[in-house]
RNA sequence: GGCCCCAUCGUCUAGCGGUUAGGACGCGGCCCUUUCACGGCUGAAACACGGGUUCGAUUCCCGUUGGGGUCACCA
């Protein structure tokens, strides 16, 4: 864009309409907007693209917003709305009709349609034909209703380096002469998104490829203006598993979904969405500083990738490792409210911290680590799985109540991890068997099922009381089986 | 259908004329081990096809095939 390049500030944006929940796709977009702008000490603005007031709702709005926020990705200034900048694109409009660069059109909707069909049926290219480009201003009907149209050059072609996609050459008699200005005099979003890019200063347009042939039409109306060109990068977009577009029917979700079904972390959705179409040698784990220090237009890949789910959660888990456990607990403790129907006292969420880290190496989601975190809220008499019920045989039963005596001499403050191991392995070896021999039916006993955090981890987390309890427990319940 | 874009393991990708075609996810095996995970080691798995250019093509060019996008008074 700029001759001397470097000199010139970044501003890039993100202008989702509002129509619908912050989906995949549209995050990445932000993603990828946001980190080119923070790499080059640029600005990122966020624009609601709300000039369609049929379908806009402030509950999109607001999933949107939401959504950013989570994933870290809020603008660094207010939002812009489109709609309330109507006025000023029809100004424009105006402006290009004064200029020449517009004209105003009189076909009706039912005139267009028919030309439409004509062609459809002629094989013909359906584009506007053009018939009220070079009429007089004497042959408007009076006090019909019209369109404004852009007056497209007819001839030539029309250039784009993108960023992205690299050299693209579109004749210009395969562009037709869209319309700016509807009959109720608001303006069309080819428009407005090239009025606010330019008033907002936007140097850089990231967006999803579905827009490259837009950009050629909306290049027209920059220099119909006389405007500086912003730079194009159009990004491939994401599809879905079987590598057809992301779709609502393909499980195309909102980011809120990713947060509150799927219980990811917005650090793991940012980094697999960064990978996605992105990459860095084998760099696969990227903190957000990382990928500011790295990302680069031209490590954006050209062909349309596919969602994978598997790894999504493969990165999901490698960051609720490294997460941290208290802050872990505060997002689990709501599924664990969910599935008792208790809220969670302070104890318990500092049991849930304190459990996290034997939790969290066997999770790969929030939601898994809930799950895996049910014995410890588990009430009295415990649910058993129908694995925990065939191993706790009669046989199972008898390692029970060996364990459950040993373990009755140890008192409340002998109660450690260390102490428990200590014990359970002594009766191990007096009974002269494997720990795997008294461990699997004490997991089952006291957590219901046959796999779990390890068992020393889990006497001690349970608690002296609990655990005794749990333990004597097991010959009456297993009557009921 | 017109126009535009794309093409390396199943998936995400590295590669930018000469490599045993590398990594990650997933899958198989082994190790660790009280279960399940984590972790470590390891195996199978790819240059869509056909022409060129070149001493030499995964890499450059053309075509074919395949995939995708777009053709509104929606955005």
């Amino acid at each position: 864009m700029s001759a001397t390049g470097e000199t010139a500030s970044v501003v890039t944006r993100f202008a989702p309409s509002p129509t619908g929940f912050l989906h995949i796709g549209g995050a990445r977009t932000a993603l990828f907007n946001w980190l080119f702008a923070r790499h080059h000490g640029g600005k990122y603005l966020l624009r609601i693209e709300d000039t369609d007031r049929a379908r806009s709702t402030d509950a999109a709005i607001d999933a949107i917003l939401d959504g950013l926020d989570w994933l870290g990705l809020g603008s660094d200034e207010p939002p812009v709305f489109q709609f309330s900048r109507a006025t000023r694109h029809s100004e424009v409009a105006y402006q290009m009709l004064e200029s020449g660069h517009a004209y105003r059109c009189y076909a009706t909707s039912a005139e267009l349609t028919e030309l439409r069909e004509q062609q459809r049926a002629a094989k013909q290219p359906m584009r506007y034909d053009g018939r009220w480009r070079d009429r007089a201003a004497g042959d408007a009907p009076a006090d019909a209703p019209f369109v404004v149209r852009l007056k497209a050059s007819q001839t030539g072609e029309t250039v784009i380096e993108d960023a992205v996609q690299g050299r693209v050459v579109v004749q210009n008699a395969e562009l037709d002469d869209m319309v700016l200005l509807r009959s109720d005099g608001t303006p069309t979003y080819m428009l407005a998104v090239v009025v606010d890019d330019n008033d907002m200063g936007v140097t850089h347009v990231i967006r999803g490829d579905d827009h490259l042939n837009n950009a050629f039409r909306q290049l027209g109306i920059v220099k119909a203006m006389g405007w500086a060109e912003p730079v194009y990068a159009h990004i491939p977009l994401i599809h879905g598993a079987d590598g057809a577009k992301l779709s609502k029917r393909h499980g195309a979700l909102g980011v809120d979904a990713y947060r509150d079904e799927l219980g990811m972390l917005p650090e793991a959705v940012g980094n697999y969405l960064l990978r996605l179409g992105w990459g860095h040698g084998d760099e696969e784990i990227i903190t957000r500083d990382r990928a500011v220090e790295l990302f680069d237009l031209a490590g954006v890949g050209r062909s349309p990738s596919r969602f994978d789910i598997k790894k999504l959660e493969n990165i999901n888990g490698h960051y609720l490792r490294e997460a941290d456990d208290a802050r872990l607990a505060s997002l689990v403790a709501p599924r664990i409210e969910a599935q008792t129907g208790v809220t969670c006292t302070d104890s318990q969420l500092s049991l849930l911290t304190q459990a996290m880290q034997s939790l969290k190496p066997r999770a790969k989601t929030i939601d898994e680590i809930a799950d895996g975190a049910q014995f410890l809220f588990a009430r009295r008499p415990l649910a058993f799985d129908d694995k925990a019920k065939t191993l706790l045989d009669a046989a199972a039963q008898t390692v029970v109540q060996h364990a459950l005596m040993a373990l009755g001499e140890l008192g409340g403050d002998e109660w450690t991890v260390e102490t428990l191991e200590a014990k359970i392995r002594a009766v191990a070896e007096a009974a002269d068997m494997g720990l795997g021999k008294i461990a699997q039916p004490l997991r089952a006993a006291l957590t219901g099922r046959t796999t779990s955090p390890g068992i020393f981890d889990v006497l001690f987390l349970l608690g002296r009381e609990e655990t005794l309890n749990r333990l004597s427990d097991i010959p009456a319940i297993s009557l009921a089986w």
